[in-house]
DNA sequence: AGAGAAAATCTCGTTCTGAGAATAACTTAG
DNA sequence: CTAAGTTATTCTCAGAACGAGATTTTCTCT
């Protein structure tokens, strides 16, 4: 039973309670030479100093938390127009900062040809990794350590894209404007470690309302050891897939 | 580009920011009656006095979210041992709470048999408001608004705990241990707002590999007026549902 | 005992899915 | 220029899953 005193003070003076920092941190994906890749910074200042983190930091006052998140990651890369972003969550567990209580606020952003990050004002680096080196995918190495519990957000992140991929048309986000269904395909296989049915994919994706529509366009060139013109497809209206496109029941291979 | 001095302060200083509250609010949902339904406070004090809200606080120091949202409920409600919390997400604009800055961290808490709730410290009144009365569900009345960014809050609990029964074994948190496959569907039915074929239903459900397992026993009595008794199920150690339950493909009936 | 009700099972035609084969269209080696 | 290899796309077919309805079982109430 709490203090009514105490819960009255609450009500009326909100900042009588201990400071709390609020933050936002931002889960980075995309696709760079066929593989899924997320932004990572090393940290040039204490706490976790020369350990790699999400990109991040403080919310300005009277700004919005994905503002807040636009504004941070645009501090390490160029963001290009169409970038998709969501809310992860709020992580706030009371030891994850050992300086203060901070609350910190995750987004995951999507985008298609990303280009070379720029260390930011507080990183010393920053560089998109691969995440099979960060423990997803088969095998790999042992992934790297993360500053604060900026792996759980991570493993967050990766796991709401993948789950996501099911049900919504969320895997045209880590492609360009145009794609072909080779293309869409390899998002679905390296996102979840699987290989597809190729015959059955395209015949699927086809078979869902507004997925993707044909361009009527094919690709200049076929394959680089050969083969035939793709056809080029745009993303469709439609944000949640019906039928969705389940992953394979089996484990991950 | 940031003020690079405002970046360093923001790293050894978090405190230099300006204030910044952070709350817990919880849509606490449950099954009364055959129908779902929400609990909701009338706040007695400013702002929003008299309106109704989701019953919810601010963190303590050293204090988890999670456990932050379920003190908070535990003003208003006996809470039983087995309820299923999850976190909705962080709600975060400038101007949500005329006071000052809040960011609230919002949870879905769903549980079987709460009883009737109990005005808090800070609540006029508390009561358990069925869904169709709060704009969810079939026509009903108009929605009554609710305080700060409660309406928004609360629209996405509920479409939360709806999409999580298509591919989640979420729907028994809603039901006591022991339940018949009726009302398993019925709370299938009541939440997405339509009606189920029956025999389909009880073949899919069987079907899914750990969503429940057969007890071997009977409800005491037939139904009211007069049936077979029905087979009493558990819930199965599944968590998620392979295949999922989709929801029909038409529109809400 | 009979009517009505609810649970559980069965039937059947349609659709969806997984797996492989077949075809089409391209690049490159020679 | 042609054959071999490669990739994209379409086709086939058997098995599984699904939607809708009928049927059977076992209660309660009159």
């Amino acid at each position: 039973m709490p203090d009514p005193e105490e819960t009255f003070l609450a009500e009326y003076d909100p900042a009588a309670f201990p400071p709390v920092a609020v933050t936002v941190d931002v889960v980075a994906l995309t696709m760079r030479e066929g593989v899924p890749v997320a932004l990572l910074i090393r940290r040039g200042v204490p706490p976790f100093q020369g350990a790699w983190a999400l990109p991040g930091g403080f919310v300005h006052a009277d700004e919005d938390l994905a503002t807040a998140a636009l504004r941070e990651l645009g501090e390490e890369t160029r963001l290009p127009s169409d970038v998709h972003i969501e809310q992860l969550g709020g992580y706030g567990s009371p030891t994850r900062d050992p300086r203060m209580r901070v609350v910190s606020i995750a987004y995951l952003l999507l985008a298609a040809d990303l280009p070379d990050p720029r260390p930011g004002t507080d990183a010393a680096e920053a560089a998109w990794v691969p995440l099979r080196e960060l423990g997803f995918g088969t095998g790999g190495p042992t992934p790297r350590p993360l500053a604060f519990d900026h792996a759980a957000i991570l493993a967050d992140g990766v796991e709401r894209a993948r789950s996501k991929l099911e049900y919504t048309a969320l895997a045209t986000a880590f492609l360009p404007a145009e794609f072909t269904m080779a293309g869409l395909r390899e998002v679905y296989e390296a996102l979840w470690n699987v290989p597809l049915h190729a015959a059955n994919f395209h015949r699927k994706v086809l078979s869902v309302p507004g997925f993707v529509v044909d361009t009527g366009r094919l690709t200049a060139q076929g394959g680089g050891r050969g083969g035939r013109r793709a056809r080029l497809y745009r993303a469709g209206d439609a944000t949640s897939l019906h039928p969705a496109l389940l992953r394979p029941a089996g484990e991950e291979s």
